[in-house]
DNA sequence: AAGATTTACAACCGCAGGGTA
DNA sequence: GTACCCTGCGGTTGTAAATCT
């Protein structure tokens, strides 16, 4: 295919003013590129190598952060196709990226729903229960946080949780996470391992279902999510004193939210209550950053991209856009968190078999009204 | 103020499992 | 049955920002 592409250049980046890329996706009049993206495909074009590299061929494969450039491209192929296919990817984009790479950005970060900046003092206590219960299998302790990725939740036990619970009881001190009845890896003989054991699962259990109850914790976490994350530590239970960092990129997490605000008009009440707070949050957050931006850098180049996602995508033509693309009707159900996640909020969390009879063996059904 | 250290988190890597030809 | 492809998961690393000395 020949490539023929008209271009100017605005900036650091190249304007599409006519023509067509040298790939299945053809980029409309007024798409910016950077010049990397363009070097790349121009690069393609002449070796005549268009499309996809192998996956995780060392050569030729970008790693390390995303830039918001190729956050857009990446999302808005995902807009047109939806996820998944991952495979395929990196082809139909031009991206230099691996299709594991392209999956883990969507998956952790871009995809609509995720609730960013610090966990609230529920959410810590779930984490907690969930992981003195299922142990480091983050992935199912995810799908009981529907706003938080697995990636999120052990980044957090990892950093924070662990640490702070290990202090705890190296202090001899079983403070407030006494109650969860956590267990922290200690040189312990058999005997008083298999007593701790069986002390750790009936206190998890009976905190996970307490955790898990709708009227409770359930409703709780809700309204946690509601509240803005700047008042994330008042009053917090554990007098966290993890420093505020919630948007760390929020110089093109606003950019995101701004253009997945979009999708969000097309999804169902039901699924959007959880997810719209999310994209307040997130929206919310990248206001707060832009309010200071006198002290965030790259804020001009935030308020460039901010345009270039309403050029691009336009949030009122995504009134009418493909309701596939709508967070709770996506294909593969992983636009928020894997299709077995439970709806916290909508009564049906479905447990595994082992969370069922852990939990009937606590006689804690009575609480759980599924 | 500057260097050292710690923290937080995005991203990568390797493996496992499911689907399919 | 099996080889291959794709995806998901958990452990780990790299690094920027924050904090400390």
């Amino acid at each position: 295919m020949e490539c023929v592409i008209e271009i100017r250049h605005v900036h650091e980046e190249v304007e599409v003013v006519s023509g067509m890329m040298c790939l299945e996706k053809e980029f409309t009049v007024g798409h910016l590129i950077d010049q990397h993206q363009l070097e790349v495909r121009e690069k393609r074009c002449i070796q005549g190598k268009m499309g996809r590299p192998p996956c995780c061929d060392k050569e030729g494969v970008k790693k390390g952060p995303w830039t918001p450039e190729e956050d857009i491209i990446l999302v808005s192929y995902i807009q047109e196709h939806g996820p998944g296919n991952w495979k395929a990817v990196p082809a139909k984009t031009g991206l230099s990226r691996c299709s594991k790479s392209c999956r883990l950005r969507w998956t952790n970060y871009l995809r609509p729903g995720i609730k960013r900046g610090n966990f609230t003092e529920e959410e810590e206590k779930m984490i907690i229960h969930l992981q003195a219960l299922l142990g480091n299998r983050w992935a199912a302790i995810a799908a009981y946080l529907p706003q938080r990725t697995d990636n999120d939740i052990k980044n957090y036990w990892n950093t924070y949780l662990k640490k702070k619970l290990n202090k705890l009881e190296a202090s001899g001190s079983e403070g407030s996470l006494g109650h969860v009845g956590v267990s922290v890896s200690q040189p312990m003989s058999r005997g008083q391992w298999e007593r701790r054991l069986q002390t750790d699962i009936q206190m998890a259990k009976k905190a996970l279902s307490e955790a898990l109850s709708p009227n409770k914790a359930s409703s709780t976490l809700l309204a946690e999510s509601n509240s803005k994350l700047s008042n994330h530590n008042t009053g917090s239970f554990y007098n966290s004193t993890k420093p505020t960092q919630s948007i760390c990129y929020a110089s093109s997490a606003d950019n995101i939210a701004r253009l997945l605000k979009g999708w969000m008009k097309n999804t169902p009440k039901a699924s959007r209550s959880t997810t719209q707070n999310s994209f307040n949050n997130l929206a919310g957050a990248g206001a707060d950053t832009a309010s200071s931006e006198g002290t965030t850098k790259g804020s001009t180049h935030n308020a460039e991209l901010s345009e270039t996602f309403e050029t691009l995508f336009g949030y009122e033509s995504l009134e009418s856009s493909n309701s596939e693309f709508s967070p709770s009707l996506s294909p593969e159900g992983t636009l928020f968190q894997d299709e077995s996640k439970p709806v916290i909020a909508g009564i049906d969390i479905p447990f595994s078999l082992l969370e069922k009879w852990l939990l009937d063996d606590a006689g804690c059904q009575d609480k759980l009204s599924f």
